[in-house]
DNA sequence: ATGAAAGCGCTAACAA
DNA sequence: TTGTTAGCGCTTTCAT
């Protein structure tokens, strides 16, 4: 039989109320009294039930953080940062997998539903752009990542525009000309391929190349594997290239590891740049350039926002835009631009 | 004004008792009764309030998991599977972060406590040996990882002796004769950096290498820089050595790292094995050799025995060791035992 | 097959 | 400064 607030207040010869005071740290509470019921509390291990002071409260102090898997190293350190900036507002995160497909997405949105979070960080992996109304839910709710729905709600994202834009540049100033665009999915609304390939072609015009479709590669979904299998097809397809744009860095180890495996060189023959900017991008061999999203930003301009609308903020919809940075390493990083291209023979 | 289960039931015409029920599948129930209820559900958008259900029945229906921190890769990949393995069993997982300090440590041994959570399986990175008598809690607990307490609580680990010393031999298979021991820590208990070390000393033994303190580098905590930097150390120190045993993956990385600054060439010069086999290791260049955990088998079994304990169960503590396989890549595979050794100038 | 009523442990009015 | 009381929304006997 778990002990209770009653147990406790017998123990000290006070009322309930009053260990509820001493609990939340009610101030006009005489020092001696605190005295004799934090004494009974030690004595009698006492800790209080969650599930009740949740139900009265009619809150639970979780946040729920709704991504596709942990083990994508962009997810796993963005809920980590989560973690720590809830914290700081006194809240936990309660992850919810949803694996990146339509199913999962809905019982995150659905188990949010049941109260057993506050409110929901989400990224909408696995939902399609036309399914905003589906985001018209009854609780707190920020979005997170880039695709946009009609959805009267908060979002959190980068600038995927310009980030993408500054990879291909970037590549070009290296002395890239054939630019691969690795990602890409033209069947798309206006989630991350579609921004990141708009980007990639003002990149290329600004850099005055042309674009050529035959360097724009699908790749669904964006791991090391698909990545690297991706870029085997267009090196077995005889297309020439330079440069690859991996619209994010698992990809881009893919590609890297394709590459190394064909004895081709980066970044003299094939410059590569990611996205993400994941912890280890700069421990591959060569170290992998990358485009930094403002991780710590984001996280905590979702935190924020979201805990203000769980504290009852009614404003319109908001929309927060994280800077980002692009990370130049050895994988991208000619000494002068090269002039040679590769064999795509392999 | 949430919808609770009140108006549910008068909508549909019958008791709270009887929407109960429906919500928790109860065989006998009319069909048209049964209709009507969930008629009465969708019509009103009704969610149940689990807080309630929690106080009621006295459980959460959730486990935590307290590890370091999610943006180490072997922690993220583990908390995958628990996550996957906890909803097949009608868990949720609520991760806890310690940040592999004592005070983290601490923190989510009584966050339990709290029972905001049923039971709670934990890495205690951050305890020491000796404190076995705070794992003596009056909730269900798994212990996982590979230290030792006195503490009467369930245990799942691998076999870290047998591993290391797994490792340390096909190093020695490959011709290496003065294999480093990366990640020791002299001053512990019984630990997985002691354990592993000892694995590398029988390893050693039975390939009839010497013994030689001065190839056993202490690294804390393990990550890639740390790795990175060790190697850097010991090179500079002038210690001659043509093998590394990494305690890890991440530290591996940085060895890589390290090696390929300074233009040392892997497996050639030195044959490089890591331990965790996380999912990024095949996709490093050289592809990494490791030690694969039974991951999967590790979380299946920690959830089932914390389930077990959860559901009454009080048989004494056991203790259940998963298996282990070598993957053998790229960073550790000669055609033939090399002969050269390093320079260890750098 | 369904209803009535008690109470899980806590917090929030309201009193005193 | 502290006590009394009334629920929060649900599940669970115990009836019927």
């Amino acid at each position: 039989m778990p002990v209770t607030m009653r147990d406790v207040a017998e123990r000290a010869g006070v009322s309930i109320k009053t260990v509820s005071n001493v609990l939340n740290g009610y101030s006009y509470l005489r020092p001696a009294t605190r005295e004799r019921v934090e004494v009974a509390i030690a004595e009698l291990g006492y800790r209080i039930n969650m599930s009740a002071r949740h139900l009265r409260k009619g809150r639970t102090g979780m946040i729920g953080l709704a991504l596709p898997e942990l083990a994508h190293p962009y997810f796993a350190e963005f809920a980590d940062l989560m973690i720590v900036e809830a914290e700081k507002v006194g809240f936990r995160v309660l992850i919810e997998r949803t694996g990146a497909t339509r199913d999962g997405a809905l019982t995150s949105l659905d188990s949010s539903q049941r109260r057993i979070t506050d409110g929901l960080m989400f990224f909408p992996l696995g939902l399609d752009p036309d399914d905003g109304e589906l985001l018209a839910v009854d609780y707190p709710l920020v979005l997170l990542g880039e695709r946009i729905f009609g959805a009267p709600v908060d979002h959190v994202t980068m600038a995927n525009v310009e980030a993408a834009r500054a990879a291909t540049v970037h590549l070009a100033e290296q002395g890239c000309r054939r630019i691969v665009a690795l990602g890409a999915r033209l069947d798309e609304g206006m989630g991350s391929p579609t921004l990141r390939l708009e980007g990639y072609r003002e990149g290329l015009a600004s850099a005055g190349l042309a674009f050529d479709p035959a360097l724009v590669v699908e790749v669904d979904p964006w791991t090391r594997q698909t990545g690297a299998d991706g870029i085997a097809r267009l090196l077995d397809s005889g297309v020439d290239f330079d440069g690859v744009f991996a619209m994010n860095d698992s990809m881009a180890f893919g590609v890297l590891h394709e590459l190394h495996t064909r004895k081709i060189a980066v970044p003299e023959d094939v410059a590569v740049i990611g996205f993400d900017d994941v912890d280890d991008a700069g421990f591959h061999e060569p170290p992998l350039s990358s485009i930094a999203p403002g991780r710590v930003q984001i996280a905590r301009e979702a935190v924020r926002m979201l805990v203000e609308r769980i504290d009852g903020d009614t404003q319109p919809p908001r929309l927060a835009i994280a800077d980002f940075e692009l990370r130049a390493r050895e994988s991208s990083r000619r000494p002068q631009p090269a002039l040679s291209k590769v064999d795509a023979a392999g």
